[in-house]
Formats: structure tokens, C-alpha cells, sequence
DNA sequence: GTAGGGTTAG
């Protein structure tokens, strides 16, 4: 900038956007300094407008800071402004008090940014009193202070799940923390507890309680405040947020009230309602007021789009949700980044993941809530590996992922047992401070437990600082897989001594429990206290852990009479547990009903069928075998393959049966050679009952050696410095002999063998196996 | 002054 006039100059000032960047301010402030007074408030707080335009937050804080006391009404507008737009919404509200204190009044420039720190500071109190002042100083006719009025009410009726995540880690804002005591430090001397309070008794109209405020800052000393989030798609049944819950019906009456005395509402005002009624579960009103849209001579835009696509994402109503998906394209709207991941989200939880998809590479702009749709959506429908993939991808787009990032994708981890991947993850989680959030918390717990690692996850569990249900839930069904029934009933029992209601997916996690112990007695009185006590109606997921307890109990005809009579439609999946305990106990007779009974409702139950087989094998029924073998055949169906992996050096290896394909396959069948000689000298005696084919003794004995989980083990024995815990995941359950073979195995090599097979842990060290012999 | 994505379940 040359030279400038001070005409110029004072122009300049009084057109503060012509001023766009960093570098013309300071110009211009430099300019000011050498040519006017430099003490001139009139200056100085336009020069501050500019600086808070620009968002340059330090800058405009030691601008303020060179004032005068007392500081002129437009400076503390600008400054509580530039405070909240900055995310420092304590220092907002303390500015709101000063400037109170200093006898300037508020006026609808600054009520919106000061309603804005109340809503995201969650503090009612506050906002409530701010109202007050508003309607006293008649300023309840401003369009914006009114919209940011029903914004706070809105955000108010979900006030649980926020207030709980503003202590425990959750970050929307992309970063924006504040830390409450730098703040607290900043907070000048005269404002000191006590004096405040009598600073605002000449305050007219306004009547915040300044204790109260200074007491709030105090709590908040050296915890880090962060912004809340939104509460949806919590499901209604869900009883522990039921628990908590803290629905405030007189709030959701202020978003009415408002909304009803405004002389004129914009489509603002609109959106805000909508978004609080869908917010808060209220979808059919809300799609009520999207249809009044029009008698108000208004259009849904954007944000109208986006709040409702997730009310079609819950409902699980894709046609309602392709239409409004044909709206905005018509009103070319179609690749706003906003619809864009709210229409990724409805079609995935509408298990059209394809269509998310197509979206999602239709979208020109992706931020990292676009990737996180797809992430998420890919994981949710079952897709770890597409998941896993697109994650790469964003990573490789310089997206940063975001706290939400990693409770999508950790279940990826978990449901693939990929523990290198979990741990790498773990770690960015660590050096991120993500680590603190419940549901990245939550997700850790869940994938170490399912990764093989229930110590870790009981780890990170003791770590949290509060659990919610979800979290007892992950360490109580984590403990369940791994046998520690034990641990599982008493962390349950934990977690009811504590307050939490156990909803009804911690009570499948208690009945698992039980399943894996045989502690027949105590499932029922689960059972029970869940329908009666509890009011939860059993879903499929309960009966069916209930009808394997029974079986593998061996109550099975108790578990026949259990199953007969259950509320909801037995499934094939749950009969087929009875019919696998019929395997176990040899009860070929009612094998046969049961597994009729599956081919009726699920004809092509392919488990069944070989169940069945195997039972008439180990009957040496081998007619009845090879009749079902060929029946199956001719359905075109195929046996799946067993097959275990192991990971090596951050690298999966797969084996089935008898598989030589392995490049080190000669040295695996060496070191397997080997150690077949000292299990012997150790008196392990191969027992050939359950290798289901008609062939000699000595072969028998051969198919049982080179079961995939064998020639896993070893491969991770001859590829692991001594003492490694060898991590083995198998698809099918582990064969009786195997389970013998590896206790002895574990004992000879002096390493712990963790198995995980389709249903549950086993860990294998000094010649034991931790479920006992009960599986 | 308004908006989108997340954890547990055979």
C-alpha cells in the first residue's frame, strides 16, 4: 500500500471489506499507527472489524487489549464475535459479562454469537438468562437473535449424550479445543469471584448469576471443553440412553414459542426447527414442517435436505430417500457436499451400498465426512475389506482422519481379526489424543477382544474414565469369547451396581457368557430377569444363545421344548445349534426332527446337511451319509473348505487342509513331523472318531495331522522367535483332536496358541486350554 | 443465525 491520504485512510476504515487479506490490515494498521492517533478508540474498533473479519483471532485480541477502558460498544461486539467464531466460547461469554459489567447493553449485533457459545458451551443456565435479557431490552423481534435462540433450545433437548462427551473426548469441530485454563488465566484480576457479581449489580435487564459463571470456569480448570455432537440416530429401544436421557419437553416448547412470536421467519428458521425436531426423533413432525415449507413462500435448501435425508436413513426408506435424492439433483443441488453424505449414509443404512457408491464418486468436492460415509457405510453393510480400502484412499487424498474415522473402521479390524492393523490404528488413535472419546474407546475394547487380546482390551476398558453401555458391553461379550464367563457375570454385575441398565445387547453378552461356561442355572435367571424385570422382549440373538447353552449342556430336549416355543419364528441358524449339540451328544433320533425341521424353513441350509452327515458317520451310518452327500451335490452345494490363518510379519498366511501350495510347505511338514514324534513320547493318541470318512485307520490318522489350524500353528512356530504367542483364526469350529493336539503342542514348545475358531477363543498354553474342555 | 459421518449383537 503507498502512501496513503488520511481520506483514504478513514475510507478504508469505514469500507472494512474492501480490506481481504491479512497482510492489506496490517497495512493498514501500520498506516494508522504512523499517520493518526494511535490511541483513537474510533480507529482502533473499526480496525478491530477487519481483524475479526478475518478471522485473526491473536491479532484481534491484543488490538482489543490496547484499548482504553472503557472499551466503545462496537469493539466488545467485534471481540465476543471473533471469540465465538473462534471457538472460545468461554471467552465469549466472560467478554459478554465484562462488557455488561462496563455498562454497555447488548443489541441483536451480538446476542446470536453469544447464544451460539451458550448452546455450545451447553450451558442452559446461561442461555436461559441471556433470554431473559433479550425480551427485557426488546430485542425478541430480530430475525437472527430469534434463530439462534431456537437453535439453543433445539440443541437443548438432547442435552445427555453431550453433556457427557464434553468431558470425555469428542471432537466435531475439526480440532477447535478449548482449553479452559488458559482462558481462566486470562480472565482479568477485578473480575475476581465475588466482584463480578457486585460489577453487574447495576446491570439492568440482565440478571446472570456471575457466581455461577466463575464457579463453571473453575470446574472446567485444565479439562478440555470440546464441542458436542449431534444425537441421532440413537434408537429409541435403546434403554440405557433411556437411562440417561434428559429429553426436556419445556425446551422443545421454546423452539415453539419463538418460532410462533417471530413477526418474520427465513428459511433459517425453518431448518432450525427441523433439524431440532428430527434431532430428536420427532420425523414425522419434521417432515410435516418440510411440506408447510411451501405455504411460506419457501424452497427446502441444502441444510433442509440434509437434516431430513437422515430421518429416511432411520426409517430405512429408500424410496422416500431416492426422492428427495431426485429433488436435488432437479434443483441442482445434487453434488452439494452436505446431501452428498448425508444420501451416502441413507443409502447404506438402507443396505444399498452400490448406490452409496455411485454417490459418493459422483461428489466433485470430498471432505472427510464424505469419506467417512463411505467408510462407515461399507463396514456397517459388511464390506471390512471395501472399508479398509476406501480408508487407504482418503489417506492417500490427504484427508486427516477424524475422530470418527476410527469408530468406523475399527470394527473392520475387529470383524477381520487383523490385529497389526488394529494396533497401527491404536497408535495414530494415541498420538491424534483421540484416545479419550468413548466411542473409539468402545471400538478398541471391541477389536483387541475379538483380535485375540482380551488383556489389551481389558486394558483400555480399566483406562476409560466413565463407561456407557456399549463399552460394558464390548468387555463383557470380549470376556465371553474368551471363556472368562467368570469375569463376564461380574462385570455385569459391575455395571448394574453402577447405575447402567443393561440394555438388550448386554444381556446377549451375559447369555454368551453363560453359553461358553455351561452355567445353566444362572442364563435362566438372566433370561428371566431380562423379559420380566426388565421388560425386554427376547430377540433371535438371546433365544438362540439360550438354545445353545441348553445343547451344549446337553439339556437337549429341553432346548427342543425351548426353541418349539419361542415368540419369534425360530431361524435355521438357531435350530442348527441344537442340531450341532446333537452331534456332540450323539442323539442321532432327534437330529433327524431337528434338522427336518430346518430343511423346512431353510431348505438350503448347507450346515445342516453336513451336521447330519457327519452324525450318520460317526454312527457309521454310511449310507445315510452319502445319500445326504449326494443330495447336496445335486442342490449344488459345496462344503466349505476349513481353513485357518495366521499373521506373520504384519502378512496373513492361509492353509487348508492338506495344503502344500504354502512356499515353506516342506519345512512346515518337517517341523510338523517333528513334533508329532514328541507328542507321541508325551502319550498324545490321535482319536480318528470325528474324521467322517470311510476310509482306513491309518489314513484317518493322516487327514487328521494336516488340518489347516496344524499347519497354521507350525508355520507360526518355525516363523517366530521362541516364545511368541502364535495368533491362529479358524473358520470352522476346532475338531476334538485338534483341540487335544494343540494342548499338547503348546506344552512341548512352551508358547501360548491362541485359537480362534467360528465361536469363541481358545488359548492354549502349559498343556491346558482355557474353556476347559467345554466348547 | 441453520446442515452431513461413529462404538456393542450367531
Amino acid at each position: 500500500m503507498e502512501m496513503t491520504s488520511t481520506k483514504t485512510l478513514v475510507n478504508l476504515l469505514k469500507n472494512s471489506k474492501a480490506i481481504r487479506t491479512e497482510s492489506q490490515a496490517k497495512q493498514l494498521h501500520a498506516q494508522i499507527f504512523k499517520t493518526q492517533d494511535p490511541n483513537s478508540s474510533s480507529h482502533i474498533s473499526k480496525l478491530l472489524s477487519i481483524y475479526t473479519n478475518l478471522h485473526l483471532l491473536r491479532d484481534s485480541h491484543n488490538l482489543f487489549n490496547t484499548l482504553k477502558s472503557p472499551a466503545p460498544p462496537f469493539a466488545w461486539k467485534s471481540i465476543i464475535r471473533c471469540f465465538t467464531d473462534n471457538g472460545l466460547f468461554v471467552q465469549s461469554l466472560t467478554s459478554f459479562v465484562q462488557m455488561m459489567a462496563s455498562g454497555v447493553y447488548p443489541d441483536h449485533n451480538v446476542f446470536p454469537s453469544v447464544l451460539k457459545s451458550c448452546t455450545l458451551l451447553m450451558d442452559l443456565r446461561f442461555g436461559e438468562s441471556v433470554h431473559g435479557c433479550i425480551v427485557r431490552l426488546g430485542v425478541d423481534l430480530d430475525l437472527y437473535t430469534n434463530n439462534a435462540l431456537m437453535n439453543m433450545y433445539a440443541k437443548f433437548q438432547s442435552l445427555d449424550r453431550n453433556m457427557y462427551d464434553r468431558f470425555h473426548g469428542c471432537d466435531v469441530s475439526g480440532g477447535s479445543k478449548i482449553y479452559v485454563h488458559e482462558v481462566l488465566d486470562k480472565i482479568p484480576k477485578q473480575y475476581g469471584n465475588g466482584e463480578l457479581s457486585s460489577s453487574l449489580a447495576g446491570c439492568n435487564g440482565f440478571n446472570v448469576n456471575a457466581n455461577d459463571l466463575i464457579q463453571k470456569f473453575k470446574n472446567l480448570k485444565g479439562k478440555s471443553v470440546q464441542l458436542p455432537h449431534s444425537n441421532r440416530g440413537r434408537q429409541a429401544d435403546d434403554h440405557s440412553y433411556r437411562r440417561t436421557s434428559n429429553v426436556r419437553p419445556l425446551e422443545s416448547d421454546s423452539v415453539w414459542k419463538v418460532f410462533e412470536m417471530m413477526p418474520i421467519r427465513d428459511l433459517v428458521s425453518w431448518n432450525t426447527v427441523i433439524v431440532g425436531l428430527a434431532r430428536n426423533g420427532l420425523y414425522e413432525e419434521a417432515l410435516k414442517m418440510v411440506r408447510e415449507l411451501g405455504n411460506a413462500n419457501l424452497k427446502p435448501d441444502s441444510f433442509t435436505l440434509s437434516s431430513v435425508l437422515p430421518i429416511f436413513a432411520d426409517y430405512v426408506n429408500v424410496i422416500k430417500g431416492k426422492e428427495i435424492h431426485g429433488y436435488a439433483i432437479r434443483h441442482g443441488l445434487g453434488t452439494d457436499v452436505y446431501i452428498g453424505s448425508s444420501l451416502i449414509d441413507m443409502y447404506a443404512k438402507c443396505t444399498r451400498v452400490e448406490d452409496s457408491h455411485r454417490v459418493f464418486c459422483l461428489l466433485p468436492i470430498r471432505d472427510a465426512i464424505s469419506w467417512n460415509s463411505i467408510i462407515a457405510g461399507c463396514v456397517q453393510n459388511g464390506l471390512f475389506d471395501e472399508g479398509l480400502k476406501f480408508f487407504r484412499q482418503m489417506l492417500i487424498a490427504k484427508i486427516k482422519p477424524r475422530h470418527v474415522s476410527f469408530s468406523s473402521i475399527l470394527p473392520a479390524c475387529a470383524h477381520l481379526t487383523t490385529l497389526h492393523l488394529g494396533k497401527q490404528l491404536h497408535g495414530y488413535i494415541i498420538r491424534n489424543g483421540f484416545d479419550d472419546n468413548v466411542f473409539i474407546a468402545s471400538s478398541l475394547v471391541d477389536m483387541y477382544a475379538k483380535c485375540g487380546s482380551i488383556r489389551l482390551a481389558r486394558h483400555i476398558f480399566d483406562k476409560m474414565e466413565l463407561h456407557d453401555i456399549v463399552s460394558w458391553t464390548a468387555i463383557i461379550m470380549g470376556s465371553a469369547l474368551h471363556g472368562h464367563a467368570h469375569d463376564a457375570i461380574s462385570l455385569f454385575e459391575q455395571m448394574e451396581k453402577e447405575g447402567l441398565k443393561p440394555n438388550s445387547v448386554a444381556f446377549v453378552a451375559v447369555l454368551t457368557a453363560c453359553s461358553h461356561a455351561g452355567l445353566v442355572d444362572k442364563a435362566w435367571s438372566y433370561f428371566n430377569n431380562m423379559t420380566q424385570d426388565h421388560g425386554i422382549a427376547p430377540s433371535l440373538e438371546h433365544y438362540a444363545a439360550m438354545a445353545d447353552l441348553l445343547g451344549r449342556a446337553g439339556k437337549l430336549e429341553e432346548a427342543y421344548e425351548f426353541i418349539s416355543s419361542m415368540d419369534v419364528g425360530p431361524t435355521g441358524s438357531v435350530w442348527s445349534t441344537l442340531l450341532f449339540a446333537c452331534k456332540v451328544h450323539k442323539n442321532v433320533q432327534l437330529a433327524e426332527k431337528v434338522a427336518d425341521k430346518i430343511f423346512m424353513i431353510d431348505p438350503d441350509n448347507m450346515g445342516a446337511y453336513v451336521i447330519l452327515s457327519n452324525i450318520y458317520s460317526a454312527d457309521r451310518r454310511w449310507k445315510d451319509a452319502a445319500r445326504l452327500r449326494i443330495s447336496m451335490r445335486n442342490k449344488g452345494m459345496k462344503k466349505t473348505p476349513a481353513c485357518s490363518w495366521i499373521e506373520v510379519k504384519s502378512k496373513v498366511h492361509a492353509f487348508v487342509a492338506g495344503d502344500e501350495s504354502h512356499p515353506y510347505y516342506h519345512k512346515i511338514n518337517g517341523a510338523l513331523k517333528d513334533l508329532l514324534e514328541r507328542m507321541e513320547q508325551e502319550g498324545y493318541v490321535p482319536d480318528t472318531k470325528e474324521v467322517f470318512h470311510d476310509v482306513e485307520e491309518e489314513q484317518k490318522k493322516h487327514l487328521l495331522y494336516y488340518h489347516s489350524e496344524r499347519l497354521a500353528i507350525v508355520f507360526g512356530i518355525i516363523s517366530t522367535p521362541v516364545g511368541t504367542t502364535i495368533r491362529v483364526i479358524k473358520n470352522l469350529r476346532v475338531c476334538e483332536d485338534c483341540h487335544t493336539a494343540i494342548k499338547f503342542i503348546s506344552k512341548i514348545v512352551d508358547r501360548e496358541i491362541v485359537v480362534r475358531d467360528n465361536n469363541r477363543f481358545h488359548h492354549f498354553k502349559d498343556g491346558k486350554c482355557s474353556c476347559g474342555d467345554y466348547w
